[in-house]
RNA sequence: GGGCGGUUAGCUCAGCUGGUCAGAGCGCCUCGUUUACACCGAGGAGGUCGGGAGUUCGAACCUCUCACCGCCCA
């Protein structure tokens, strides 16, 4: 026999949760078996970076996934829902580097060597905490198969990845412009750059046209970067400028003669027509010297200092005060014309914040123009199915639009480029550490001094995870994965560049659906940043609420059609739906007693409210099936929620009570089997509540996830039970209206019913309603449900016809807004005959209704 | 500048292919401590579905337009 009796009043999450992690972890439940003849399911978790702790986006993008892995076990997979954590270069390499400056030292003055002594530190407690937090969120991930983007295996991994495409000849070095990050001395990706608005000064300058004694007006909001120009560009059908085209500028303060070029690219409209081309620092000039053979000047140091020895006067000045000495200068010489506000985008690397600078600089790039194909053939293939759909154009789009990927970045933290070159130039690539050169033989190699971009071993996660570039049976067995859920911001920061590294090194698409969650905001609709400390630790609301409420809340909005506002009051919802579900446990445990408790079969043992809530039951599996299946998480939990709530506890538990207490067998064996089956349902949502009480029920118990998740049983579907249960539901509703408006007490009162009425129904409604059945009437009953029912209120305060007023007229406009359609000729002529009769019967019963309580 | 999404009750959000679709949770008001639950029960108030125009017998839902918010890409 169970404990069930020992079962506290109240529900206490603190208590439920603190468990079953362990003991299903002890049981290895989540452990994936590759052998398994199961069909298989598999997730890799979006790595977390171990840049810190994790926020509420981890429960809105966990939630989804672990709902599938628990579903699909219910329903007779083998699952894999793979852990791990990416490393992060930039945003961890900041994160030690603030700590290094709070202990006021630096990662030059540690040195490589420690430095990287203390980054392993940091993996290593970060990883350990964010781990744990998925534990704590009842994540059924398989912890024995952890991962992380720095192991030595993935290590390989990558450098296999890398040398495979640099032998196909898609990576490539040269000198572009690219976005600098001067705070983290690197390049970032286009993907990595935030852009705001600024407002700047735009300002004229006057160049001399050489031989002609005429000016040339430019306009730039950058006047320092002219120290590096090297022409001067005009639109081809610009007349104001045509007949310069040809001839030569002279750059003030430096006296450099700029060849002057028509180019398309350059925008008639904007400023003065003509365009400074200043290819060192600004991607279209970069483009326009390149048609004109333009040379190209860098005149800035890595961290935006001015990099100009030629000119000492402006050399070594950070940019603003360069800035500023420039236009001075350019006043001074009356070369200024004018300056205005100016308000424009401008870049900020979004790890750090720094304003970016274009500059030109050596990277390596992965040529993207095949690798795009790849994606977008597998797409047309119908491979990838992205939910919601829409999403697919975003991640189509950009590659449609693709450029080459810089992926080289220098920082001291990530994966370094596994290039060499040799005493005698020779340059290749190589997966193991080479002792000599693969073409002389020379053993004075130098590496590359770069490292990776953290997204290029991202890309690699659905396999590499899973041991490639080895074959293996977790290889085999569990690629492609099943699900890919994420944020939309990253589509194509990450789940782009998964999907084409799969097609190139795995010959599939690496997983078969994309779920897009939406973003939290805060209260206030803001974005949580870190920066801006506005983060709800997912933990503190896990303490306050239990993380079966966060994850109700989680399932309940994560696929909404826009970004949610953070509402503490819906997860608080969810903890009293916990406390109802507990206390609804509770009432069945009590009532069932202590003799074996068949299943409920559909015959004639059966009460109408049985038959009606095993019926109510099966339309709420169906429901909650399709909600999960469709991505559409919200009608699960929604439907549970009600069908819980609502139908079980308000409406079949009230009416139960008395057939409990009577030891009624019917009754016992619907409360089991209805409890059983909605703890299963909802266990993907709320794991742990539902463990907790499922294993509180009598016999034999496993675990959850390893029960059959329930099937719609067409033999309860009872649309007479439905109907039958609807009306008692709505005469005790009205009836219950007409105790307030009498002013009556809760309870106390008469009820009649019409002779040859349903006596279990009488006894239901007398119940219900708290009146007691009696043959006859005294006084001036109200007749309620066209006559088959009528009630009296002895004690009521406020005599006469308790009918609300309001509710008539209420009805009354009904039922004229009803005639006017039935009246309208094209409504009948037009509207299909099924809507046209719904309306007649709609005012045929309205008109009933109206007619009775006039003659109340 | 281009693309996408959003604007529904005081708050946070649902509303599938146009015809009981005007909903839920929280909040609010009024009652109620009858042993599952006051993390509760019963009853109730509250929205001309961002503005305007159009299509239709009929529009929160379709079309156009304007306003504002968010994201992505230039």
């Amino acid at each position: 026999m169970k404990d069930h009796h020992a079962l506290p009043s109240a529900y206490d999450p603190q208590a439920v949760e603190a468990g079953w992690s362990a003991r299903w972890e002890d049981a290895g439940l989540f452990r994936a078996d590759a052998r398994s003849p199961k069909p298989k399911y598999s997730i890799a978790l979006p790595p977390p970076n171990v840049t810190g702790e994790l926020h509420m986006g981890t429960a809105l993008s966990g939630t989804p996934q672990d709902i599938w892995a628990r579903y699909r076990r219910m329903t007779g997979y083998e699952v894999l829902w793979l852990p791990g954590t990416d490393h992060a270069a930039i945003a961890t390499q900041n994160v030690i580097e603030k700590q290094l400056a709070e202990e006021g030292t630096s990662k030059e003055e540690l040195g490589r060597e420690a430095f990287n002594a203390r980054v392993d530190h940091w993996y290593e407690t970060v990883g350990t905490t964010i781990i744990e937090q998925y534990r704590e969120l009842g994540a059924s991930l398989d912890f024995s198969r952890v991962r992380f983007t720095m192991d030595p295996a993935y290590v390989r991994a990558v450098r296999t990845a890398f040398v495979r495409y640099y032998q196909k000849g898609l990576i490539y070095r040269g000198p572009r412009i690219v976005n600098w990050c001067p705070q983290n001395l690197s390049a970032i990706s286009d993907l990595e750059v935030d852009w705001q608005e600024h407002t700047d000064t735009l300002y004229h300058i006057a160049y001399d046209v050489a031989g002609t004694g005429r000016r040339l007006e430019i306009a730039t909001v950058r006047p320092e970067t002219m120290l590096a120009d090297t022409g001067i560009a005009v639109h081809p059908d610009d007349d104001r400028y045509s007949d310069l085209v040809g001839r030569f500028a002279v750059l003030p303060l430096v006296g450099r003669r700029l060849p002057i070029v028509a180019d398309p690219a350059v925008d008639r409209h904007f400023g003065t027509g003509a365009l400074k081309v200043t290819p060192g620092h600004d991607p279209m000039d970069w483009e326009i010297g390149e048609r004109h053979g333009f040379s190209v000047i860098n005149a800035l140091h890595p961290d935006a200092r001015l990099n100009v020895p030629e000119l000492p006067r402006y050399d070594g000045l950070p940019d603003l005060v360069a800035r500023e000495r420039v236009v001075a200068d350019l006043r001074a010489e009356g070369r200024l014309v004018a300056t205005r506000p100016y308000v424009h985008q401008v870049g900020h690397c979004d790890r750090c914040g720094a304003v970016i600078q274009p500059l030109v600089s050596e990277q390596w790039f992965l040529r993207m123009r095949e690798l795009a194909q790849k994606c977008v053939e597998a797409s047309s293939r119908g491979e990838v199915r992205w939910h919601p759909e829409r999403y697919e154009r975003t991640y189509l789009d950009w590659l449609g639009g693709i450029r080459d990927w810089c992926i080289s970045r220098q920082l001291w933290l990530g994966h370094r480029i596994p290039v060499y070159t040799c005493a005698n130039g020779h340059r290749f690539a190589s997966v193991e550490e080479p002792a000599a050169c693969v073409h002389c033989d020379s053993s004075v190699l130098i590496a590359d001094p770069d490292v990776l971009d953290t997204w290029f071993s991202s890309a690699l996660w659905p396999f590499a995870t899973l041991g490639w570039p080895d074959d293996n049976e977790d290889l085999r067995t569990f690629y492609p994965t099943s699900l890919n859920a994420t944020a939309r911001e990253i589509i194509n920061l990450w789940v782009t560049r998964m999907i084409f590294s799969g097609l190139e090194f795995m010959g599939a698409v690496p997983f078969k659906d994309v779920a897009i969650h939406c973003v939290v905001q805060t209260a206030d609709g803001q974005r949580m940043s870190k920066s801006k400390g506005n983060v709800v630790d997912p933990r503190v609301i896990i303490g306050r609420y239990g993380a079966d409420a966060l994850r109700g809340w989680a399932a309940a909005v994560a696929m909404s059609s826009q970004d949610v506002r953070f509402d503490e009051s819906r997860i608080e919802g969810f903890r009293r739906f916990a406390n109802k579900l507990w206390n609804a446990s509770r009432l069945v445990l009590m009532g069932i007693g202590d003799e074996p408790v068949p299943t409920p079969a559909p015959d004639a043992s059966l009460a109408l409210v049985d038959r009606w809530l095993l019926s109510r039951l099966q339309a709420a599996v169906k429901t909650a099936t399709e909600g999960i299946e469709s991505y559409s998480f919200h009608l699960a939990i929604n439907r549970l929620y009600d069908f819980c709530w609502h139908d079980f506890c308000d409406w079949y538990l009230e009416a139960a009570k008395p057939r409990l207490r009577d030891a009624d067998p019917a009754a016992r064996a619907v409360c089991l089997h209805v409890l059983d089956s909605l703890l299963r349902l909802l266990h993907p949502f709320l794991p742990f509540l539902t463990e907790e009480l499922w294993h509180r029920l009598p016999g034999e118990r496993t675990f959850l996830v390893r029960t059959a998740w329930p099937a719609p049983d067409q033999r309860f579907a009872d649309a007479d039970a439905e109907d039958a249960a609807a009306r008692l539901i709505a005469l005790v509703e009205e009836i219950r209206r007409e105790r307030r408006t009498a002013g009556a007490p809760a309870r106390g009162g008469h009820l009649a019913v019409a002779p040859g009425t349903d006596p279990e129904l009488a006894e239901l409604t007398a119940q219900l309603a708290g009146l007691e059945l009696v043959d006859e009437l005294a006084g001036a009953p109200l007749e309620l449900a066209e006559g088959r029912a009528r009630i009296a209120f002895p004690n009521a305060t406020k005599p006469g016809r308790p009918a609300s007023d309001g509710e008539a007229q209420r009805l009354r406009q009904e039922y004229e807004r009803s005639q006017t359609k039935l009246s309208d000729p094209e409504f009948l002529a037009k509207a299909p005959a099924a809507v046209v009769e719904k309306e007649r019967v709609k005012a045929a019963e309205l008109k009933s209704v109206l007619e009775r309580l006039a003659h109340a």
